[in-house]
DNA sequence: GTGAAAGCGCTAACAT
DNA sequence: ATGTTAGCGCTTTCAC
């Protein structure tokens, strides 16, 4: 069913068709009502190749994030789901697998594709990919870090500042021995974590003990594994502050399994305050991070910056969001809240 | 930067640009190459639109899900991706946040785009819907129960004799007093659970008690509140199966908010078994659920499909997978697990 | 207010 | 082996 047999049936032309479709107000009231009708009766939709060769438009923006099975991740793409979808974008969420490369060709496909925009989540792609995607008028944001903070637009928390509040947590409530299990450390958001947590250690006299600094490649085990090593150090830490909600679940059941009890025989605190977070035992304290709200925000911008464009007066934007802190039970020393909610 | 400019330097016409793409082995090789220098040196990839107008293929499929956030769901999409991201296609997720309206309208949107196939995880679209997109000749499949399990493609388990399973080895180590926290009802797999879990009780000679029987619609803060409700009984039960694992972490947090010990006052079953689902306290004893296969199988099954559309000797396939329990401690009497592998 | 016709960029049949 | 050309289905100027 093309818009020619539509037009035949009709009784009309082709282009009375289209405008009916495209811009209903230019044709009478009459023929636009015969004319949809029979759209209606035949179920007609336009060609969507055809109709993006003339428009260039593909109504699409494509999502790149680490790693689809990692919840916070999946958080900040509910937030884009829920803004494009009510916007009549499509969003083609490609999995990176925590692997630049794949994240790069990702992006290539996407383009392939006339993809009218591009969110990356916490990417590593490099600084030099970034701008050039930019330089080709490709509308591109960014949240969380990326290697092109400044020349990007970007939807983001300070993660410096959110893991010093973590760790100066730790240290308020009594702890001095405090390790950290850290996501990769190529990616800024990971450096930076680091300098807020050494931050919150020097600032308080503490000394920064190397063999308490992790790196975690991505995997839940990996974060398990690590916590085992922890243990096995002749001076093993008091205090663990992971980078990632899940990370801090997967510390937990190392604790759990070396019958290591949390807070009472070691303090626990995570990043993200996923929705599970709350379901855990024990009940961890974390930091806040607005992941659906970073997506909602991600996609509005996104939404913004494809529709001006052209305007020479769009200037690139940094939204920094606030975090807080969620004291719960794993820290021990705040009240075990009762109820989940 | 359109295939002309690039026919133009390289001193040919426009079909051999386009015979260098598509059949390079119908050019010469000396012409084969100086014009593929020059697609390289543009960095020209021939305009989607027209490819796709021409072809009439997009290199997409199309997956709904019900739930992005829920890791169950996702580790099927993510065995999907694998095998999509491989053979070239790009896969676009849409979210259907566990409503069939809006399940039904990701249907429409991607197959208005020309989406070559289409894979549905748990869906709940009516069976008139899933008739009418196989009588257009796209090619789908369905991982999981459908409405229309025998006229479309499927790879599933048999969530019946899972269920069972996982009540009989309740009842198998001694509890009779055991309590179903299900999802909606009105999705057939979980009527099948539902099915499984009452004929092992009869097969048992044990009552079934009606306040037993709980439907979750979907979110962690229902399993809870289900949970709750369960405990104010004035017969409570004394084991849970609950049919997600998400929902099993959600029922441990209601115990443990209620002082109620797993395994010692209350066992919990899952179902899944998902990757966080040994990392949790107590180790949840659940259903192996073969999720990232399915993913793979189904992908490969909708891509056959594809490849044969108008092959006549396709018939509808359904691949059924077996499911295993996996024993840890949430339901006492096994061994405890000293590590999560 | 409506129709005729010129593309959009590509592929493939047909011609050489 | 390569070039010429007719579409693919739509949108949109430009006439009327």
């Amino acid at each position: 069913m093309d818009i020619r047999q539509i037009a035949e049936k009709a009784g009309v032309s082709v282009a009375t068709v289209s405008r009916v479709q495209n811009h209903p107000e230019t044709v009478a009231k009459a023929t636009r009502e015969k004319v949809q009708a029979i759209i209606d009766e035949c179920n007609y939709t336009p060609n969507w190749f055809a109709r993006g060769m003339n428009l260039g438009k593909a109504e699409t923006i494509g999502i790149i994030v680490p790693d689809i099975l990692n919840p916070s991740y999946m958080e900040i793409v509910k937030g884009i789901e829920d803004i494009m979808s009510e916007s009549g974008y499509i969003t083609v969420i490609c999995d990176g697998s925590y692997d630049a490369k794949k994240e790069e060709d990702s992006i290539d496909s996407l383009i392939k594709r006339n993809t009218d925009g591009l969110i990356i989540i916490s990417s590593s792609i490099s600084r030099k990919k970034l701008l050039s995607i930019k330089s080709k008028g490709i509308p591109i944001v960014s949240i969380g870090e990326s290697n092109a903070c400044k020349e990007i637009d970007t939807v983001k928390i300070d993660y410096e500042k959110a893991s010093y509040k973590a760790t100066k947590h730790l240290i308020d409530i009594g702890y001095d021995k405090i390790a950290i299990i850290n996501g990769p450390k190529e990616k800024r958001e990971n450096a930076l974590r680091l300098e807020g947590f050494k931050r919150a250690l020097k600032n308080n006299n503490i000394n920064i003990e190397n063999n308490y600094i992790l790196h975690s490649q991505t995997s839940l085990d990996e974060g398990y594994l690590l916590t085992k090593k922890l243990l096995k150090l002749k001076n093993p830490p008091r205090a663990i502050f992971a980078t990632d909600d899940i990370f801090a679940f997967a510390s937990m059941a190392a604790l759990r399994d070396n019958d290591i009890k949390v807070p009472e025989d070691m303090a626990v605190i995570g990043f993200d305050n996923i929705q599970l977070s709350r379901m855990i035992e024990s009940k961890l304290t974390t930091i806040i991070n607005p992941l659906h709200k970073q997506g909602v925000l991600g996609a509005r911008l996104l939404i913004d910056i494809i529709n001006n464009q052209e305007s020479e007066d769009s200037f690139t934007q940094e939204i920094l969001l606030e975090t807080k802190i969620k004291i719960r039970k794993s820290c021990g020393y705040g009240n075990r809240i009762g109820e989940i909610f």
